[in-house]
RNA sequence: UCCUCGGUAGCUCAGUCGGUAGAGCAGGUGGCUGUUAACCACCCUGUCGGCGGUUCGAAUCCGUCCCGGGGAGCCA
C-alpha cells in the first residue's frame, strides 16, 4: 500500500482515461438505479472526488451500499470526464474495498453543517470536516511560509528551552514542571524544599524564548524561535490558549525602525504565500466565515500599516470624540476597546503603536532618550487585535541593571543575562507573534480553539 | 476572576400565560431518480445540565452548583 494518489494531485494533473488509485473517506453516497455516488476526500485538498459505482461491482450489495458518512475506502479506478454538472472528471470504479467501517448510529459527523462548540468536543474527529481541515492545511502553510521567509533572509532558528527556570517576563502565571511526589512534598519551613527537586529549584514551562534568542542573537545575528510557549492565566476568551505557538525572531544590529520593517515584511510575505497558495481554503473562509475576509487579507498586502506612537494615539483616541467605557489618559495601556478604534475606525488597515511608557512595560525594553517612554512596537490587526509585540532591547548593562533593580527582579538569576551586556554588546531588537492569532487573521476564525489541533484551555487538556 | 447570554432527541433548534415535549436533519424501512449536504412516504428517538425549593401541577418561577458561548481584564 502506498499513499501517493493523493485526490490533490488527480484534480491537479487530470489524467483523463487512465486508471487512478485512491484512499480516503467517504463524505456523502448517493445511490440511483444500478449505482452508487460516494464523494471522497482524503485531506491533501477542500475539494473530493465524485466515484461512480456500479451495481455489477462484486461487493455492491454486501458493502458498497450500506458505506456511510466516514468510512474508509480504497478505489481503483479510472479517471473520466463527467457527464453531469457539479464536477469535471469522476471515477469510474472497477474496485471499491472497505478499509474501516464508521457506524451511523454513533458516528458523530453529519452530512451537515456542524457547530464550532460541538466539534471542538470532538477534536480527534473534528479534522474530516471541510472547516476544520481547511484551517489545518492553511496553518500548516503558514508554518512553512514563515520558515521561508526568516530562512530567505539568512535567519537562523533557535530551539530555545521549554523547561525554564527564568520568571521575568512578567507575562502571566507559569505552569510549574516537577517531578516531586505530590502525595508527599517536601518541605523547609513551610515551604517546598525545591533542592530535592529534578533541578534543584523551582522550574517551569517557558512563557517566551525571548532571552534565550537574545544570547544567540548575539552569536549568530539574525535568529528566530518557533516553539509552544505556555501560560497558565485563567482566560477565557476568545484569543488565548494555555499552550500556543509564537515566533519571535531577534536581530543584533537592529533598532526598533528596522523591526518594525521585519515584521511588517514578515506578515506581508506570510499572508501573501497562504493567498497565493491555499485558494481554495481561502475562499471557503471568505464564503462561509467572513464575508470580508478576502478585502481584509488584500488590505492588509496593499496598504503600508499605519505607524504612530502611544502618544499620539493617546491624542487621536482623545479627539476621536468616541465614548470608551474606559477613558484614555497618558500613562494608562490602551484597552481593548481603544486598540480596536484604532485599526478598524480611524485607520481601518494594521496600526503599529510605538514608544509606550516605560511604566507599562518590562524591563528589557529600551528606554528612550525622554526617559519616560521605551522603545516598544505593538501591532495591532482589525478584528484580531495585537498581534505582535516587540521591542528594541536595552543594551545598556547600567541602564538595564537599574531597571531590574526597580522591577524587583532578582539579579543572581540574571547574571548570564547581563553578561550579553558585559561582553560585546549592541543594540539589537525582537517581537514576538502568536501564531494561531496570524492563523486566526488569515482564516477569519473568530475563536483561537479553532485554529489549533487539541486546544488547551483552563478546565481543558 | 468579573459581566452577560445560554444548556430541551445523535446534531441544529422551537416550546405562548406554569397544565405534563415538538420540527428539520441524522438513523431505520420502502420507493424513485446520472445523483450533487438528492428526492418522496412511513417508523424510531428524551434523566428538558445536576441538586434543592415554590405549586394541585415546573422545560417554564426561585435558589444553588456544573458546563458552554460572547464580552472584559491579562496578554501573543
Amino acid at each position: 500500500m502506498q499513499n501517493q494518489a493523493r485526490i490533490k494531485t488527480i484534480l491537479t494533473a487530470k489524467p483523463i482515461d487512465q486508471d487512478v488509485t485512491l484512499n480516503g473517506w467517504l463524505k456523502s453516497r448517493r445511490e440511483s438505479k444500478g449505482l452508487t455516488f460516494l464523494d471522497i476526500t482524503d485531506g491533501s485538498c477542500l475539494n473530493g472526488i465524485q466515484v461512480i459505482a456500479e451495481s455489477t461491482l462484486r461487493n455492491y450489495t454486501s458493502e458498497i451500499s450500506k458505506l456511510t458518512t466516514g468510512c474508509s475506502v480504497a478505489i481503483e479506478g479510472r479517471l473520466v470526464s463527467s457527464p453531469a454538472k457539479g464536477q469535471d472528471v469522476e471515477v469510474h470504479a472497477k474496485k471499491i474495498s472497505v478499509l474501516g467501517w464508521a457506524d451511523p448510529e454513533t458516528y458523530p459527523l453529519q452530512k451537515k453543517r456542524h457547530s464550532f462548540e460541538f466539534l471542538r468536543s470532538i477534536a480527534h474527529i473534528r479534522g474530516r470536516t471541510n472547516s476544520l481541515g481547511a484551517v489545518a492545511r492553511i496553518r500548516s502553510r503558514l508554518s512553512w511560509a514563515l520558515h521561508h521567509f526568516f530562512a530567505k533572509r539568512g535567519f537562523f532558528q533557535i530551539h530555545t528551552p521549554v523547561i525554564t527556570t527564568s520568571d521575568c517576563e512578567g507575562a502571566g502565571d507559569m505552569f510549574t514542571v516537577t517531578s516531586l511526589d505530590l502525595g508527599q512534598i517536601p518541605f523547609d519551613k513551610n515551604k517546598v524544599d525545591f533542592s530535592k527537586d529534578f533541578f534543584g529549584r523551582p522550574a517551569s514551562l517557558t512563557v517566551s524564548g525571548q532571552l534565550e534568542a537574545e544570547a544567540y542573537a548575539l552569536a549568530l545575528g539574525n535568529v528566530y524561535t518557533f516553539g509552544p510557549t505556555f501560560r497558565a492565566e485563567n482566560s477565557h476568551t476568545s484569543r488565548h490558549l494555555a499552550e500556543f505557538w509564537m515566533i519571535e525572531p531577534e536581530m543584533a544590529f537592529c533598532d526598533l525602525e528596522g523591526d518594525m520593517d521585519l515584521a511588517e515584511e514578515m506578515l506581508k510575505y506570510v499572508v501573501k504565500d497562504c493567498v497565493d497558495n491555499c485558494p481554495d481554503d481561502i475562499d471557503l473562509f471568505n464564503r462561509f466565515i467572513d464575508k470580508n475576509l478576502a478585502a481584509k487579507l488584500s488590505s492588509v498586502l496593499e496598504n503600508d500599516f499605519a505607524r504612530i506612537s502611544y502618544t499620539e494615539a493617546v491624542d487621536k483616541l482623545t479627539q476621536s470624540g468616541q465614548k470608551f467605557d474606559y477613558p484614555v489618559k497618558w500613562g494608562i495601556d490602551l484597552q481593548s476597546e481603544h486598540e480596536r478604534y484604532l485599526a478598524e475606525e480611524l485607520y481601518q488597515r494594521p496600526v503599529i503603536v510605538t514608544d509606550y511608557p516605560k511604566t507599562i512595560k518590562p524591563f528589557y525594553m529600551r528606554l528612550n532618550n525622554d526617559g519616560k517612554t521605551v522603545a516598544a512596537m505593538d501591532i495591532l490587526f482589525p478584528g484580531i487585535g495585537e498581534i505582535v509585540g516587540g521591542s528594541q532591547r536595552e543594551e545598556r548593562y547600567d541602564i538595564l541593571q537599574e531597571r531590574m533593580k526597580k522591577a524587583n527582579i532578582p539579579l543572581e538569576n540574571y547574571e548570564w543575562y547581563l553578561d550579553l551586556r558585559r561582553y560585546g554588546t549592541v543594540p539589537h531588537a525582537g517581537f514576538g507573534l502568536g501564531f494561531e492569532r496570524l492563523v486566526q487573521f488569515v482564516t477569519g476564525m473568530s475563536n483561537i480553539r479553532d485554529v489549533i489541533a487539541f486546544p488547551r484551555t483552563p478546565g481543558v487538556a
